[in-house]
DNA sequence: GGACGCGGCCGTACGTTGTACGGTACATTC
DNA sequence: GAATGTACCGTACAACGTACGGCCGCGTCC
């Protein structure tokens, strides 16, 4: 059952059907592979992604995967190229105001966190050399920050904004379920919240007294309200800055 | 010794602890441990940091770790907790602006990630159930910004924006030396900044023009000035907030 | 046709990892 | 001295990444 029919360009996803028509054709493709990695990292964590366990998956024996891949590193990158390759920027519209393109650009970069909650891993335990979709996905945002009005350098400054605060974001808590005990029935959202409440509910008066006080602030701090309070910052400055016709963020003090 | 993180009035960790009135001391303590091996995760990387290679630094057997911790898991909390704890504010002066005080939180935490390099990865790579350290931070850093004037929900979400921010910065690039490659000798700051200049400028033009035209701004994504644009852009909207009135900073879509 | 070579596949094996188990050595208490 | 309890650690094992080399079906050349 290794033959899966060996037609792989039967959706004209990728550009490169076959390396060379030399010997026999391959019953998978590196590409395959990596999206198959990908699913396996994000439903059950990027810890529990081995090159066994991934090769058993595909039906393949172990030491194929190093057809594919010379190292289990290299995966992790093609992974990380892969999951950025999927972001989904909303089509343009003709007039879109720099905060509606920071926002569109914020909202892409946070689903794609949501999506792929392994690759915030990826990327921060990795030096991430060279990646290839990464560079097509800095151009198409950084292209559709500038076309909505935000000059160049204030462009760049704010994809690296939401690209850091998106990945910062999904780095800070990743709740999932199969990271701490195995209690996979008790392990929803809000029941996660109410304990998170009650531990700072619990918490020592006189030693944590705004921890205590601000609770009700502090559970939503992994929320969406959180996200977007980020998003609104960088919203606001680039407006400034574009009204008054500055260049880039630099921060001079300026006198209103 | 920063805080009272020692393992004697840990409470529900282990329950077979009894630090004295037995037999005989304890050559080493928990909290000895943690730092040395955020030492060697700082030094050599976090992915050089084998329980072995910990436990022959401090001249001890490999076994004798599980003394003191009982999990390589449960040390990686300890360090993200030494790691946190060692967060550094400079002492608060009596009229702090919140300008003020973000901007010296921001430099804390950027300082905290620039000499505990591993750190980011420690905190991207585990759940981090309830961190001791952490909670100590928390309250220090909310306390801080609420006395500069600035909101307690809002104070929240700006601690949660800077920690945030910096833990993604951190975990954006992470330029270590010896992440990849063995080029000890050529991998220093300038160097660096010159290949990724020629890597832009290389790109196919018809493909990356937003690239190739602003690899000037693009080689300084990792620098300095884009994490002080992030905390410029917190610090604009703090101040129009606090100004405004505001008790925190839901985004309405306000009138001027 | 036969021989050859080549490339995709993978079984086996090796070194390293985290850590369970049990043994040793010594201080304290009968 | 005997008993007990604790700190320490040598050995062992499963699981990991992956180097090595063999098998096998195909294209090519005689």
């Amino acid at each position: 059952m290794t033959r899966v029919s060996s037609d792989m360009n039967d959706d004209a996803s990728t550009s490169t059907s076959r390396p060379d028509a030399s010997g026999r054709d391959r019953a998978l493709s590196a590409e395959i592979i990596a999206r198959q990695a990908l699913v396996l990292a994000d439903e059950r964590g990027l810890e529990k992604l081995t090159v066994r366990s991934l090769a058993s998956e595909l039906g393949i024996g172990t030491m194929t995967f190093y057809g594919y891949y010379r190292s289990k590193e290299e995966i992790l990158d093609a992974m990380a190229d892969q999951a950025l390759g999927s972001l989904a920027l909303p089509s343009s519209e003709p007039d879109e105001s720099p905060r509606q393109a920071i926002e569109n650009v914020a909202t892409a970069f946070r689903e794609l966190m949501i999506e792929h909650p392994s690759i915030a891993q990826i990327l921060s335990s990795r030096v991430t050399d060279s990646p290839q979709a990464r560079r097509g996905a800095m151009e198409v945002v950084i292209d559709r920050l500038i076309r909505s009005g935000i000059p160049g350098p204030l462009a760049v400054k704010s994809y690296g904004f939401l690209m850091v605060h998106a990945l910062g974001f999904a780095s800070y808590q990743t709740p999932r379920p199969w990271g701490r005990g195995e209690t996979d029935g008790g392990t929803d959202e809000s029941e996660l919240r109410r304990q998170q409440w009650h531990f700072y509910a619990s918490l020592p008066l006189p030693e944590f007294p705004r921890l205590v006080e601000l609770r009700d602030e502090l559970i939503e701090l992994p929320g969406e309200e959180q996200f977007r309070f980020g998003v609104e910052c960088l919203c606001r400055t680039v407006e400034d800055l574009v009204a008054a016709g500055l260049p880039d963020g630099r921060a001079d003090q300026e006198a209103p």
